[in-house]
DNA sequence: CTAAAATTTGAACCTTGAGTCAAATTTATT
DNA sequence: AATAAATTTGACTCAAGGTTCAAATTTTAG
């Protein structure tokens, strides 16, 4: 036990650092979500945790960087979802179908945020979250496409099926409440139906 | 002509100025739009048209008035739109579509802007906005609960469904680019198509 | 052409909130 | 307990941008 802790005494240290690091950018995102980037201070996120604001610093160069990173989180969940479906036997329509159940997840349970203030971020970090997020509409356009090729998607521009139904994604995360009265499974459960309904050959 | 002119004189003040207010919100609101409330100023807003910061107030009393009237003359626009359907011989499904259609086209054709940016209106701005709002979602609601009475639209949830298509049209707000290549009428073709797909019996 | 009213401007003011930093405090190590 | 490293803080600076206002300019009416 000595031994150990003396092993893993420097691992710890990171391991709190990015642990802390990683609920200030969280609980930054989700008040990002609720009032926006701009009318969320950094004395706001400071409250939240029980820290200073100046204590922030410690753990993030600037406000952006916490915006940014808010974004990545994001994407990176996105790519997680997609990597785990990514080996399975279904049909183009079936995965679209198990991807975006998985997406309403993410939102409604896993306290990840879409955010939209894309345009508060500026030079590079605005190209990197704006690459990441077209990535990820490709690869749902290059499903649908799929889907259309296999005969379970009905024709049309891929495109617009994949505007509509992430749209609705988007405005979930905008009204989602965890304390109102829809649960999130509820939810997953009707839009999955909806968007099946909506492209389904 | 004379008579017209002194009669019309005073009259033609007003027009003049309402005309030149609305275009400042018009502009602004289309602005707000594409890079959010926070990262637009009052200069640039001003440039745009050609004016000064200082002028700007000689039409709105200050920057928050710009993105409330924005957020008014949009709903005064979907208003207009659910009054030119409601005495149409149609099923709720057919009425809905048209409605739906409607909004698309003031979005993609009319200039005109669905703002998100709520939370930056402060006490009765913020409630009147909401409101307005929340009136709009009901009626909408209370047409799928229509159509699921006449056999039109399928069961379920009438809320869920209508988070879902007005996402889609919340997001292509954010998207659309009267450049881009998708033209606002095939736009609207599809997402018609997909709202009934999506929800018809 | 002239005076009054309408419109616009330049130059300030003021508030808000992001970011800095040296010092204080807490935590971990020996 | 003593010391060093990690963490947090209070007090400050600074810039951005919204707002004001008296004066200048433009427009309209007689």
């Amino acid at each position: 036990m000595a031994k150990a802790a003396s092993i893993k005494a420097p691992f710890d240290r990171d391991v709190q650092f990015a642990a802390k690091r990683r609920s200030v950018i969280m609980s930054a995102g989700s008040a990002f979500r609720r009032r926006g980037y701009h009318n969320t201070s950094m004395v706001d996120i400071a409250k939240t945790l029980g820290l200073t604001k100046a204590a922030l610093y410690y753990y993030v160069k600037n406000k952006e960087e916490i915006l940014f990173e808010s974004h990545a989180m994001t994407y990176d969940s996105m790519d997680e979802v997609f990597k785990s479906h990514s080996r399975s036997g279904l049909s183009a329509m079936d995965r679209l179908e198990a991807i975006f159940r998985d997406f309403v997840g993410l939102l409604t349970e896993s306290g990840v945020s879409l955010l939209t203030d894309v345009d508060s971020l500026k030079g590079e970090w605005r190209e990197e979250i704006l690459t990441r997020r077209n990535k990820i509409e490709r690869r749902v356009v290059d499903l649908v496409k799929r889907g259309q090729a296999d005969g379970t998607i009905r024709a049309g521009d891929p495109r617009l099926y994949v505007f509509f139904f992430m749209g609705a994604l988007n405005w979930l995360n905008a009204w989602y409440d965890g304390e109102g009265r829809l649960k999130g499974e509820d939810i997953a459960d009707h839009f999955v139906m909806q968007l099946r309904e909506g492209i389904a050959a």
